[in-house]
DNA sequence: GACGTTCTACTACAGATGTAGTATGCGTCG
DNA sequence: CGACGCATACTACATCTGTAGTAGAACGTC
């Protein structure tokens, strides 16, 4: 099982994050789910699913009345690997870039903590 | 002072690395820090950082001989913000952030005691 | 001062991306 | 069963990106 890769545009990972959410949706409940002050038009939303569905991201489950749903046929997982990855690779490693998140305070030693805790009990 | 934020595509980013790391260079010099496979040609190089100069990234320094030289105009650390930031938004926290992280193995808990020390120290 | 070398400026261009319109089809309600 | 409305399929298009070629200017070397 090969797995390739699929690169996702920033819009593209939008979508595919309303879809992780809901499981499956049809093109209007992608829309709907989609948070930003000035929503994209139904036609736009419905360009970028279809996107999704050629790369292979998405694909149809069923139909309902006239109108399709989709799910997503690659896990958030894959893809947010991916993308930290990359930021990593910028950045130079994840112990800078919690570095720089605690010092951003966007991470609390608190947090750190109880990551901490979990990752141990986790591990068990 | 707006400090209007600067969208750079990822090849940019790339640029901008090793405008960071060198601090001021030529084109010759920044095609020549460029860490890859198969490096780009001479003029796209030239061209990237023509464009983050009209984005007002980067600025000229100098002329030495015939050559530009080129400096950073945007601190490694804005660029870094902004690129954390999505990744945040994305995953939803810098918390699943980094328990990704941890999970994944791309940080130990070694790691997290020494960041946390760090910071314990930096802080007083 | 003529030449070859090396830069910069400008131009080009294909493919990706965000954005959306149009035409047409299928369903449902009276 | 006919009309209205929403859905889909297809098309369009301006920008942005990565990529690089070409023309002409500036230097350094004989």
């Amino acid at each position: 099982m090969a797995r390739e890769q699929i690169d996702l545009t920033k819009f593209e990972t939008e979508v595919m994050s309303v879809l992780w959410r809901l499981g499956e949706a049809t093109v209007r409940e992608v829309q709907d789910g989609i948070d930003r002050d000035d929503l994209p038009a139904y036609t736009t939303v419905q360009t970028i699913i279809q996107r999704l569905e050629q790369k292979g991201a998405v694909r149809r489950t069923r139909k309902e009345g006239n109108a399709l749903f989709f799910e997503p046929a690659i896990t958030r997982k894959s893809v947010y690997r991916r993308l930290v990855d990359e930021l990593l690779d910028l950045v130079g490693g994840s112990q800078p870039l919690v570095a720089h998140l605690v010092e951003s305070g966007k991470l609390s030693l608190d947090d750190l903590r109880a990551i901490e805790k979990a990752a141990k009990k986790s591990r068990k």
